[in-house]
RNA sequence: GGAGUGGUGGCCGAGAGGCUGAAGGCGGCGGUUUGCUAAACCGUUAUAGGGUUGAAAAGCCCUAUCGAGGGUUCGAAUCCCUCCCACUCCGCCA
């Protein structure tokens, strides 16, 4: 959500925005119409709050008139008259105000100046790590997952439906010594504060990150209007909604574990077999919390970490800038961390860091006080994937597989899974 | 699920139709005093929106806000309704 002062003094900010998001034939005219909507209803404002200003000094006159025993019967009478004009000018400046929300919740934030303009095809690649291994001779992860026993598909199949995962024996066991991997890492190596939180979230949490009310349809909702979440970032992004921090706690660092879900309407068939794309998934999540200031030296951080998770398993891994375009409705510069798949011959996506300024904090209410006396500012928000389990095992049981179909362990999760070979 | 009690500023806590944006305390900030610290004393200290003056910092005026939304009333923190949350007791339950 933007603040309502930019549609007033920088109008060509957002605009500019929305080109760059190749968005300016769809929202520049929502962009007209909330400024018009805005100077309307602020010119109304002026008159029901001069109304109300009337009246109220009106009720004082009630009172004093009352208080020494005097007939108030005229002053009540032209009061009544003011309660119903206000009303009727109240009702309309509802509709306005209301429209004027739903729009501001229709824009995306405004993508920052380094990020590259156009679609998909604009994405940069910044760096890569390791050397991605020939497909020659590597077995997709659905073959050597179902031959090893570790995965079973068909059976996810059936008792869920497609896109559900069932792990068995070793793969199982391998969910679980990721999550620990996954944790460990970023609460003992990164100083990220390990949370535990709720899978499912109220409609406010999951506006106040911006899964609602644009894209309600990519989520799944429970009867009593729980929402499952996608993703970790939005309970622990909404943990501080409406609360002002102290500047002393920011940077401040959160990690949690959760299973995601996500409704994934309409992908069906290419590039999304196995593994690669489902329902129900694992995923260490990275947030961070810190001062308008600091935030883009803050996102370099955060994708530093979701890249050491990479490292440790010794995957090879490429990292991307996201164009405008293709840059996620909230965020304001995203890096997207993709690792190599030999068995499938594709990057994958495993991590997205994004920041995302003061955009969902103004959506959330998330604040800090720059210092004593001073007064309340939105903080930036950040998050990213550190990492997302099911890709990462793809590129596991594809990269580290060996010519018998067994799959190496890297070193630095065979504590965690107790084995230096899956199968 | 049933019955009850409650939700007030950064925190605690009074207020029970009008002069209450809200007593008092704690905390914060500024000051006096002081060898330093502490204490004491004085002052000050909510948020959001709109208007207006100003280059700006800021000032002034107005409006709204006492869990949320609706209602009654000339006027609601205060009365009524719905919802949310917390706590207590009962029931159920891994």
């Amino acid at each position: 959500m933007h603040d309502l002062k930019l549609l007033r003094e920088n109008i060509a900010a957002l605009r500019d925005g929305m080109r760059r998001r190749g968005k300016l034939e769809t929202l520049g005219p929502v962009i007209d119409r909330a400024e018009a909507l805005d100077r309307e209803r602020r010119a109304l404002l002026a008159q029901i709050e001069e109304k109300q200003a009337a009246r109220n000094a009106a009720s004082q006159d009630v009172a004093r008139r009352k208080k020494g025993g005097e007939d108030a019967s005229d002053v009540i009478a032209r009061t009544r008259a003011l309660g119903d004009e206000i009303a009727a000018l109240q009702h309309t400046y509802d509709g306005q105000f209301a429209e004027l929300e739903r729009l501001q919740y229709e824009l995306p934030n405004i993508p920052l100046g380094d990020v590259p303009e156009g679609g998909e095809e604009a994405n940069r690649v910044l760096r890569s790590w390791g050397e991605p291994r020939s497909h020659d001779g590597v077995r997709p992860h659905w073959e050597v997952g179902e031959q090893l026993g570790i995965l079973d598909l068909p059976r996810g199949a059936k008792i869920a439906g497609s896109g559900f995962i069932v792990f068995r024996r070793g793969g199982a066991r391998l969910v679980r010594a990721l999550l620990a991997f996954f944790l460990d890492l970023a609460a003992r190596e990164h100083g990220y504060e390990e949370m535990w939180v709720p899978t499912l979230v109220n409609r406010r949490s999951m506006t106040g990150t911006g899964q609602l009310p644009k894209f309600e349809e990519d989520a799944y909702v429970t009867s009593d209007d729980f929402f499952l979440i996608p993703t970790a970032e939005v309970p622990l992004t909404n943990l501080y909604r409406d609360e002002v921090l102290d500047a002393g706690d920011l940077p401040m660092a959160l990690t949690a574990y959760s299973q995601c879900f996500r409704r994934e309407a309409g992908a069906h068939g290419k590039d999304t077999r196995g593994l690669i794309r489902v329902h129900q998934f694992d995923k260490v999540e990275l947030v961070r919390y810190v001062t308008p200031e600091d935030s883009n030296a803050q996102l370099e951080l955060l994708t530093s970490h979701a890249e050491a998770a990479l490292r440790k398993l010794e995957l090879p891994y490429r990292v991307k800038i996201l164009a405008a375009g293709d840059t996620g409705f909230s965020s304001a510069k995203t890096y997207d961390l993709e690792v190599f798949a030999p068995g499938v011959g594709a990057w994958l996506e495993v991590s997205s860091c994004s920041t995302f300024t003061d955009f969902q904090a103004r959506r959330a209410n998330i604040r800090y006080r720059p210092g004593p006396g001073e007064k309340p500012r939105f903080v930036h928000t950040l998050n990213g994937s550190g990492l997302a389990f099911p890709r990462t095992i793809v590129a596991l049981l594809e990269h580290h597989q060996r010519a018998d179909g067994t799959v190496a362990v890297p070193e630095a999760l065979r504590p965690y899974l107790g084995a230096d070979t899956l199968g």
